[in-house]
DNA sequence: TTCGGCGATGTTATAAGATAACGCCATGAC
DNA sequence: GTCATGGCGTTATCTTATAACATCGCCGAA
């Protein structure tokens, strides 16, 4: 069993923590999950995967786009990466941030889970949680309403520990 | 109650139901809001207002714009609708739809809520929910890891009554 | 009343995010 | 090998949003 380097229950990452550890576990999950499924996970997408996980910001299309560019070499076109992200987000490897028209990797792919975010609006770090008592108040008050949910967004902006304790 | 009766405290306005009242009815609270504010609900903001009104659909900023240009008779820049939805968002009489780039005439301008909606995706009309479990449910698990909240975002997208009922 | 300040609006240009349409090519089944 | 599928490249275009700067008009102070 792999070490828990980012529990979905912990707080935001600090910047002290071993991202490559992050990435590689990311990459490695990613590969296990998509072999299990049959999906193929090629070249171009695993980097576009690689290069969502730069840091735990949510990172927008065209940022990525440059990043692929450069690494590549030759200019890429936008279709390019959001094909890939397409991908990406279907299998549940990377979600999207909606507020922030952003993209960012899954803390828990494979698991079932509804994408919940602490969004900080200062150091710009997104917290990937899943709280049941969130997920059970939609459930309850869609079934309430007779309104069948396909895709719950919850993206909860404000300030994070470490941006409160610096500017307070 | 008969079954195919159209009950008006559904998740979302049926289509049967009276929304020259609900325009008239939204103008009136902002100007009675703005009036005690001292904010300014200058005529354009007004006609804003208005035409976020159109529908209960979460309306795009383009698409009010040319409902603006029509009703003047000229041309007239995104900027100037953008400005508008920015003052009306501040004052709490729009909300702004993250996951639909689209801007909604608040439902309950005044009172003091979260923003929560339902948006079906079939029929395209949101409903406003503001509901205290879901309010409670981020409130605690903010207070847990010490996030501070200022901008909750809640928006459940899946499909309202009647659109199950014509699309089994 | 007139003046000055400030917020609202107009104008033009551009940034940022996303998709459409079409075709080539690699992969894998048969 | 042949063929079908799906991934990827290319070009163009669309939607959404903001920047920078000029002007207008309301309102209070002199
Ligand atoms: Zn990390
Ligand atoms: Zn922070
Ligand atoms: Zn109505
Ligand atoms: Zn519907």
């Amino acid at each position: 069993m792999t070490a828990d380097s980012h529990p979905t229950t912990g707080p935001i990452p600090n910047h002290g923590h071993d991202h490559a550890h992050c990435i590689a576990d990311a990459l490695m999950r990613a590969d296990a999950l998509c072999a299990e499924r049959g999906a193929r996970l090629t070249a171009l997408r695993r980097q576009v995967l690689e290069l969502v996980w730069t840091s735990h910001k949510p990172r927008g299309a065209y940022a990525i786009l440059e990043d692929l560019s450069q690494r590549e070499g030759k200019a890429t076109a936008p279709l390019t990466v959001y094909r890939a992200l397409e991908f990406l987000v279907e299998q549940g490897l990377v979600h999207r941030l909606e507020s922030l028209n952003a993209y960012i990797g899954c803390a828990a792919p494979g698991a079932v889970h509804s994408g919940q975010f602490l969004v900080c609006e200062t150091c710009g770090n997104a917290a990937e949680i899943d709280d049941p008592r969130i997920r059970a108040a939609i459930g309850t008050i869609a079934a309430e309403r007779g309104f069948q949910v396909s895709r719950p967004t919850v993206e909860v902006r404000g300030t994070c520990t470490d941006c409160q304790e610096k500017t307070p």
